[in-house]
DNA sequence: TTGGTTGCAAATTTTTTGCAGGGTG
DNA sequence: CACCCTGCAAAAAATTTGCAACCAA
């Protein structure tokens, strides 16, 4: 599958007049490997896990890439950290973000969408993109004895 | 109407066994004072407009006290700064952010709500807090010729 | 060969902290 | 008078930029 994404990538490069480098492509493989949610420097871990390969600067070029041709897209918690999720061929959803064990989970609403549609119209808004984020405790962390520990610390 | 927040402000300084200083108290006429969505850098310079009064350190940590007490709520759009809003006797809200202008619109949505409470109960969620900020132009912008230059650059 | 790339170091930006001197209760 | 507060400078943390050497097309 993710050929298709590679694809994406190459075809963006080549648009862009930029080039295809050993680097480019680890950092891109590393991403569409990775779990939701990373951030240039998780990334990078995953990158160099074995040897280092590629640098701090180069993946956070990259990922700036591949968010611009749309594999990506940028979402920002409430910790200053900038993270990336997969964006391909994946529609818009949400998220609740564990305060506690700090797992982020997607969601989707057609209700949700349906009055976000009725306030752009009232307001005469032309939306880009958005973003709905609530914080709080998951299921799990919710349930737990001192409202503390589970999930992934 | 701002002595009911200083009275809520004084009454959590002295709660936690602070001090009122005059610093404090500048910085919240400032902050009480200002319009939505001001950045602790928007606060300083509204204290210090005439004179230099107020260290930015501590503008910093006032606010802190007084998103702590309830007076200020921190938001955070898409550009890595934290902005205080208003908090006290106002309902949470959402944002209409313009990329344009700069402006940020705010809007409530009971079908919203409702559709976010369904979420939660969906997946066992507790809702701390929450934002909702949707990105694009106003309707002030989206007419505008070129498409950029209105609002308040 | 041309022009984009890499990566180190250094700069930026926003916010926080150490600490000495000053003020509040 | 004990303890908190202020503010300067410095530290942090995340990300960006300058630049010389490097590599893809």
């Amino acid at each position: 599958m993710p050929v298709h994404e590679r694809q994406v990538f190459d075809d963006f490069i080549r648009a862009e007049g930029l080039k295809e480098t050993v680097q480019r492509a680890l950092v891109l493989d590393a991403f569409l490997s990775a779990d939701e949610h990373v951030s240039a420097e998780d990334v990078y871990h995953l990158v160099n896990q074995q040897t280092r390969r590629v640098g701090f600067v180069t993946v956070y070029r990259t990922m700036k890439l591949i968010a611009g041709c749309g594999l990506a897209r940028e979402v920002t918690f409430d910790d200053g950290i900038v993270r990336f999720e997969h964006a391909y061929g994946r529609q818009h959803h949400h998220h609740l973000i564990c305060t506690n064990c700090k797992q982020a989970i997607e969601f989707t609403s057609r209700p949700m969408d349906e009055a976000e549609n009725a306030i752009l119209e009232t307001h005469g808004f032309e939306a880009r993109y958005h973003r709905y984020e609530i914080f709080g405790l998951c299921h799990e962390c919710r349930d737990a004895p001192g409202g503390e520990q589970p999930g992934r610390t």
